[in-house]
DNA sequence: CATGTTTTCGATTCTAAGGCGAAAACCCCG
DNA sequence: CGGGGTTTTCGCCTTAGAATCGAAAACATG
């Protein structure tokens, strides 16, 4: 401890850290989380989300990962961030564990195998949830909805190439609402987020026009340089 | 650990947790951080930030403040937030210590007394600091100027009342790039942040017409509606 | 080949933001 | 007490992003 202090005064026994992480992906129109069932006696039967303590030797970018590897392929992860820090002292019973929770993302066109305790469930609509991990997942929602507004996170989303309408279901469905196809490319070409692969698609079991098929410009998450408010004079 | 796994083998030996906060503020027409000096062998002499170890018994939350207090007055804080969390194992000599990070504001006008080890040092300039504490600061910095764009938080920097001209100030030297002053007051207004005090104050003492005092509608931190980009219909 | 369906594109309107420049309000000095 | 200098404030104009609407394009089916 950098100073003496007094007000924590039986100090860090027993102090764990573990890693969390809310996977989320969009399934049937819905927003899905993958949680598995627990089987041991906190909360028995009830679903939480993959994790567990944090390693000796790993920073918790790294024990996210090897974590999440007990319940799904990592490789099929297409974003993984920082969410926030749970410390509630009694957020777990009988013993003290701060937890760093993670957002994943998992493309709508990737379908990883999964345990047998394992489960995707729709956001609204959790079962009962382990602990605190109802208020990690919606945070992890809220999060993943600010994120598509101002940045190309929704290539974490998408399969590599789709058609606008499949890319605006994507969208109504993590954002709860409904957005109009028309605007949504050309907010997303404009921002240089989006762009034509060149090719079409043949048409749906209903005729109609075949739709041409698009594709984000960058698999990085970038931000689109946010609110023109107050940038240096001379600038895109 | 959930599920049983041979790859943090030794387990969790000696795993600390610490809060860190980055305390900042404008003075002069630069971005401050509220830094101490060490006095102890690991990075002796190095500045460091206001922290400490988590008590078994408090959230981080609650322990930054408590932190805090034995550094500056806490109740001169105007906005506290979670920052991110610091985790390399190797991130301080000799212990494994996980820290959260936070951002913390001090309005302009107040002058919290400090410690004889403690001071304000501008953020670009920064001295010797210890441990990735500098990363720590410049997270914070890039924190303060990005929410700058996209919410309110200029509240947390400037005091109750103050000219358009001395925002513009404030805002310049937060961001680094000077703001033009016409505009700020425009930007704020129509977003519904800023509003007229109705009062005035004298002139400076080159004369000049006395300029009209504003204050923020809101203290607390709101996100401006961010990008209109797929919102639900018919809506401001 | 006509009809229905879906995608795509263009035209228009609306709102936000940035850039001046003029007007307002005050000081100081002669 | 009036003119010049200074700072603030306001209005007009331009630019750009976004939302709405409707027409045109391209295909399937009967």
């Amino acid at each position: 401890m950098h100073h003496p202090s007094t007000a924590a005064a039986d100090g860090d026994r027993d102090t764990g850290h573990e890693v969390l992480a809310a996977v989320l992906r969009i399934r049937e129109d819905r927003l899905q989380v993958l949680l598995w069932q627990r089987a041991q006696t906190p909360d028995l039967h009830s679903w939480a989300l993959p994790g567990g303590r944090l390693g000796a030797a790993e920073d918790v970018e790294t024990s996210v990962t090897r974590q999440l590897s007990e319940k799904v392929d990592v490789h099929k992860l297409s974003h993984v961030e920082q969410l926030s820090v749970f410390s509630d002292p009694h957020r777990v019973p009988a013993q003290r564990l701060v937890a760093t929770a993670f957002l994943g993302l998992v493309p709508c066109d990737v379908d990883p195998e999964l345990p047998a305790d394992t489960r995707w469930h729709p956001v609204d609509g959790l079962p009962t949830t382990a602990f605190d991990h109802e208020a990690i997942v919606l945070t992890a929602r809220d999060r993943l909805r600010a994120k598509l507004s101002y940045s190309n996170i929704g290539f974490a989303l998408a399969p590599p190439e789709f058609t606008v309408s499949k890319l605006r279901r994507l969208y109504s469905a993590a954002l709860g609402y409904r957005v109009a196809a028309t605007n949504l490319q050309r907010v997303l070409s404009r921002r240089g987020v989006l762009e034509a692969a060149g090719r079409t698609v043949a048409a749906g079991p209903n005729g109609g026009r075949p739709p041409a098929l698009f594709r984000f410009t960058s698999r990085d998450l970038r931000i689109t340089d946010p609110f023109a408010v107050l940038r240096p004079p001379h600038q895109a």
